[in-house]
DNA sequence: AAGAATCTCAACCGCTATGGC
DNA sequence: AGCCATAGCGGTTGAGATTCT
């Protein structure tokens, strides 16, 4: 698969791809007793990794619960929808998607929906400007409602890492009324979406991709999470 | 068949947010 | 209030896989 070369850093920690046995050891630990400090975990683990670097493995690939590629057409059709609503957030949209982390959902994205969302946007476009002369401006749309959201809470809300000197009484001002009662219609569709996307995702078995690891490996985690283990190779 | 171009995605990097002292 | 350590986020990289010429 794509692979880093393996390297280390000047402190002699590992860099690059993770090994089995890697993963192994930190699963184990991590199982054993939770990760309680990320940067002293991979030391007690017996890792030569950076807690960053354990931290994002586990994260990422290792925890249970995650799918792993095969995205449904709901789930891309979910994803075009949040990302036109909040843009660049991935971890917001990651929450939204129970089984797909940030990082995935990033790459699956850069990699296959942006074209598809451009196309949708263009061609939206090109309908808006047809109908420009119709649409009623005091009507918010779905989207300018979430836009109004947007302005409102980004110079104030602490996800926003361009933060402005705003006081929160100034930001209570800009999200008035209007703009949280449209918020509240607007955020209706996550919950409806959620199960789209899921299906019945909170009744699922515990489950654990382990189509990554070697064949030797099912057995342990199958017995180290006490779960039953699904694999989309087969 | 082979080299070039493009795609894919695991992993890293740098930054900000948060919490504890 | 200010400092420090840690967690978390989003952008970017880079190398193998795949497709194109």
């Amino acid at each position: 698969m794509m692979v880093r070369t393996p390297s280390c850093d000047k402190n002699g920690l590992k860099k690059g791809t993770w090994t089995a046995e890697e993963d192994k050891k930190l699963v184990d630990y991590i199982t054993r007793y939770g990760h309680w400090n990320w940067r002293l975990l991979p030391k007690f683990a017996g890792l030569a990794r950076c807690g960053k670097s354990c931290r994002l493995r586990w994260l990422n690939y290792l925890r249970p619960n995650l799918k792993r590629g095969n995205y449904t057409e709901e789930e891309e059709e979910t994803i075009i929808k949040l990302h036109r609503r909040l843009g660049n957030r991935w971890s917001t949209i990651a929450a939204r998607m129970p089984g797909r982390t940030d990082n995935e959902i990033k790459n699956h994205w850069h990699t296959n929906l942006k074209k598809r969302s451009q196309q949708h946007n263009s061609v939206a476009t090109e309908s808006q400007i047809s109908n420009s002369n119709d649409q009623s401006p005091t009507e918010p749309t779905e989207d300018t409602a979430f836009q109004n959201f947007n302005s409102a809470t980004q110079d104030c809300s602490p996800l926003s890492q361009h933060s402005s000197s705003s006081t929160s009484t100034e930001c209570t001002t800009v999200a008035s009324t209007e703009n949280l009662l449209l918020l509240e219609d607007e955020f209706a569709f996550w919950d409806a979406d959620t199960d789209l996307v899921s299906g019945n995702f909170w009744l699922e078995p515990y489950m654990l991709d382990i189509s990554y690891l070697p064949a030797s490996e099912p057995e342990y985690f199958s017995q180290v999470f006490d779960v039953e283990l699904w694999s989309h190779d087969t």
